[in-house]
DNA sequence: CTGCTACAGTCTCTTAAAGGAACTCAAGGA
DNA sequence: TCCTTGAGTTCCTTTAAGAGACTGTAGCAG
């Protein structure tokens, strides 16, 4: 499909990938690890992993003599970190309730605690689903040449 | 679980929802349309629009005597497209090869064509997964109160 | 050197979900 | 009166997920 939703979910729109990439950007990069701490079956994880580092966002290191392996985040991978945080964001605000947020982010340049926010990359301003229209662009199905 | 992304996941994570929140945003917005378009089986799309109408995403509403309804975005909804802009994003870097993006966005504020980019909603500086440090929020599981 | 343990997977079997395609139902319209 | 259209249901087949036991490698304790 010419669509890059479509295809970005071809690579992380699968059950557990998106919590994969949030545990091994967390630090926890180990099949065992993994395993427990998300209580996925055994077959699916060693699925998901292939499907990820085939995709080239994580890489496989072997860690040990033994053959111990942990994955780690490619920056493509760690660019896909993003489209978590807006998750987090969206599930703070629509589905934390009275506890608040489970987990907060401090931002390295101020220090401050605080969140993400869409902005146009041209200009700067706040760009969100409403401040947007829609045009084919050179990769659209059908395009010339 | 008591993770924001999670819960985010339990809203639009299973097969199709993000593709159904696209496809009600750009205007196709009637279960006919929907099924032809994205190709989905008649019985997942049914369960899939009742789950997204239950969690306050979407609002089903009749536009003719006849039974006949259309699905419309919330504020909820809507903000989840924030996702969907930043997927889109990603697909386009690392996915839309030579051929270039399928689609295009015109930033309103500014009228150029643009992307989104992740900022600081406190001071402004951009704000990505390298950016920040995670720190345990109000509502992390086994707070006191 | 032998046996024990830990990590990183496979294998097999059962249960749940997705696909496909035909069927239902209500309300206009020819 | 019958036909058509939109919006689903129902039934059956195929695929994917879950649970849990099994394998294989290499270090290490005795």
């Amino acid at each position: 499909m010419a669509c890059s939703i479509a295809r970005t979910l071809d690579v992380i729109g699968e059950p557990w990938s998106p919590l994969i990439l949030r545990d091994v950007w967390v630090g926890m990069s180990r099949f065992e690890q993994l395993q427990a701490d998300l209580g996925i079956s055994r077959k699916v994880l060693t699925e998901r992993l292939n499907h990820l580092v085939e995709q080239g966002v994580l890489e496989r290191h072997p860690y040990d003599q033994r053959p111990r392996y942990e994955y780690v985040l490619t920056r493509k991978g760690l660019e896909l970190v993003d489209l978590l945080m807006v998750m987090k964001g969206w599930g703070d605000r629509w589905l934390a309730g009275e506890a608040g947020p489970p987990v907060l982010y401090r931002h390295h340049a101020c220090g401050k605690i605080a969140d993400v926010e869409l902005r146009c990359d041209h200009c700067g301003e706040p760009m969100r689903a409403g401040d947007v229209d829609l045009l084919p662009g050179p990769g659209v199905a059908g395009s010339a040449t």
